[in-house]
DNA sequence: AACAGGCCCAACCGCCCCGTG
DNA sequence: GCACGGGGCGGTTGGGCCTGT
């Protein structure tokens, strides 16, 4: 807070909250010698702050034209995404591409976003666990619905498709609502993998708030989303997803229109990685798996 | 109503670069 | 060439607010 000043008489540095007074002499510096020599502000004692300080109030919040107390828009956000994937964590940069925002907006949403998804992986990888501790009523009704989709990884494809081609889907019980919320031809393409099977099986025991219940619509539940999530999950009983993710590569004949939608969705050979399923996403779908697995985790 | 946890954001810190004497 | 100070930038922190339990 103190520091010696070269005539040996101390000066007190001003820190913290700014003051509107403060930010008036600011502004008025500003406009009379423009954004520079900030240092100067303290040396001529129009402000007890640093120049960094002075600098910083300026360039986050008394700049003109910011855009305050108003959210990323949906187009900032994928901008910003991109740039960060081409620049890396060059804020002040990417910022130069976002009117009104500052190098300190970008960081902020950057580093909310990345707690956020940490969090939501977190909690997403316990939440079949979980579960599974607290089975309630509704999981207990639900038993038809898992000895029918009982499907184990030593299940052919054939007879996975063969028994879910018998099955009327909405005899589900509970889990109607998942099935519905897809199409049925979805759920026969995405069974067609013996460890998409498996992960279907545990994906039915979240069945009063599950991940699948909570997309508003089929249209956001695309039939490449499944797969990446199940086959990324560490929830899931996967022991090697090279070979299960070249599993899915190989099998050309059946899974040609899911490959196409995965790679259409998250480009060639990105299967299998977590951070690029979730690179993308936009905040409204965070905010729906947060609402997700979010409601498994302790609070 | 009280509390806990998360979000948001302003501000500081530390490092680096660059200009200047 | 070197030291020093200012400015720029990325990382981090802390506090207020909000929301869910």
């Amino acid at each position: 807070m103190r520091r010696p000043r070269h005539n040996n008489v101390e000066e007190v540095i001003k820190k913290g909250p700014w003051a509107s007074e403060e930010d008036e002499v600011l502004r008025n510096f500003v406009k009379k010698n423009g954004p520079r020599d900030w240092s100067s502000i303290r040396t001529m004692g129009l402000l007890p702050r640093t120049g960094k300080s002075c600098r910083l109030r300026w360039v986050n919040k008394l700049r003109p034209n910011l855009k305050k107390g108003c959210k990323f828009t949906a187009e900032e956000e994928k901008l910003v995404l991109d740039l960060q994937e081409k620049l890396g964590n060059k804020w002040a940069t990417i910022a130069t591409y976002l009117s009104g925002r500052t190098d300190n907006d970008v960081k902020n949403f950057w580093s909310t976003r990345q707690k956020r998804l940490a969090r939501i992986l977190k909690s997403s990888t316990h939440a079949g666990t979980k579960k599974k501790n607290n089975k309630g009523k509704a999981e207990v009704d639900d038993e038809k619905a898992h000895n029918l989709l009982d499907v184990k990884p030593g299940n052919s494809r054939q007879q996975v498709k063969e028994e879910l081609q018998h099955q009327s889907l909405p005899e589900l019980g509970n889990t109607k609502d998942v099935c519905a919320s897809t199409s049925k031809e979805t759920i026969l393409d995405f069974c067609l993998l013996p460890e998409i099977c498996h992960g279907y099986d545990q994906l039915l025991e979240f069945n009063e708030s599950s991940f699948m219940d909570d997309f508003p619509s089929q249209d956001i539940l695309e039939i490449g989303d499944l797969p990446d999530l199940m086959i990324n999950s560490d929830d899931l009983p996967f022991d090697d997803l090279s070979a299960c993710n070249n599993d899915l590569m190989n099998n050309d004949a059946c899974n040609n229109d899911l490959m196409n939608n995965v790679e259409g969705a998250y480009g060639k050979g990105k299967l299998g990685s977590p951070t690029n399923f979730f690179d993308d996403f936009p905040t409204d779908m965070l905010d729906y798996l947060d609402g997700t697995f979010g409601k498994t985790s302790s609070k």
